[in-house]
DNA sequence: TAGAATGTTACAGG
DNA sequence: CCCTGTAACATTCT
């Protein structure tokens, strides 16, 4: 999941549970946690959630009592809301409010991240003042790695993956092979309005879409990612090429500047 | 059916 | 020390 995917994620969160006890917290699979399951049950169990918010690709849970539940859904985490009689597999993290109602952090692969009481990260989140074009263009002077693998670095920039990467060196124009340091200023000015207008444009399209289950997946009006694509909007053939081991989709109509 | 899947991190090598 | 590339994680879907 990605930012545009967890700020639809967060918000429906806590629309359904602002203001209600976590009456019991059940830790399923605990090895990724930070603190142990009783200080973490010690934390949270009897407090109201006051907010849920999206920082970069994590979802902060704040209870009463002034604790932070971090948590990242990693590649295939998911949000389930717990049902009567309806069994849910791969739990994680069972999060039962006082009422009968309550939702489940499940991962088939066990990588979902808790974290009580997360640091605040230094890198600015891409929705943030602090990522400016000008922050942008001076990360991108020092680098000559692809630039699609600066977005992807959350030490750059929070909340951008493989597939809003894709959308918005298209967007851009860039071909996500050009060399970081060889984009022209002027470019980058465009791939920084790019980033934000891709991702707004997709929270849009999710918020439209009120999947069933909070968090599911939403990426059919994505325009080049996607291995069912074969034409971009611009009639374009879409390429397939890989990097770091996950495809990079794109076409001729994006400059490569190396 | 083997390989890819919206992510991150550890580790090896240069 | 910095940078880069690869494998691993565990299961599902195509």
């Amino acid at each position: 999941m990605e930012l545009p995917d967890l700020e639809v994620l967060a918000g429906t969160l806590e629309e359904l549970f602002k203001n209600k006890t976590l009456e019991k917290l059940d830790v399923v699979v605990g090895k990724k946690l930070n603190v142990s399951e009783k200080e973490l049950k010690d934390a949270l169990e009897g407090h109201k959630l006051l907010s849920v918010e999206r920082e970069g690709k994590t979802l902060e849970f704040h209870f009463g009592g002034g604790n932070v539940l971090g948590l990242h859904l990693m590649l295939h985490g998911e949000i389930r809301l717990l049902e009567k009689e309806k069994e849910v597999k791969y739990q994680i993290l069972n999060f039962h409010f006082k009422g009968g109602d309550g939702f489940s952090a499940v991962d088939f692969q066990k990588q979902a991240r808790p974290t009580l009481n997360p640091e605040k990260s230094e890198s600015p989140d891409a929705f943030s003042r602090a990522f400016s074009a000008d922050y942008l263009k001076q990360v991108l002077a020092k680098k000559k790695v692809p630039v699609k693998q600066v977005l992807m670095d959350q030490k750059i920039v929070r909340g951008i993956g493989n597939a809003y990467a894709d959308e918005i060196l298209w967007e851009a124009k860039i071909s996500p092979f050009s060399v970081s340091n060889a984009v022209p200023g002027q470019q980058v000015e465009e791939l920084h309005q790019a980033i934000d207008n891709v991702l707004r444009k997709a929270i849009i399209e999710i918020s439209k879409q009120h999947p069933k289950e909070p968090g599911a997946e939403v990426r059919d009006f994505l325009k080049v990612h996607g291995s069912k694509l074969k034409k971009s909007p611009g009639g374009a053939e879409i390429k397939i090429g890989v990097h770091q081991g996950r495809k990079a989709y794109y076409t001729d109509e994006q400059k490569l500047y190396q």
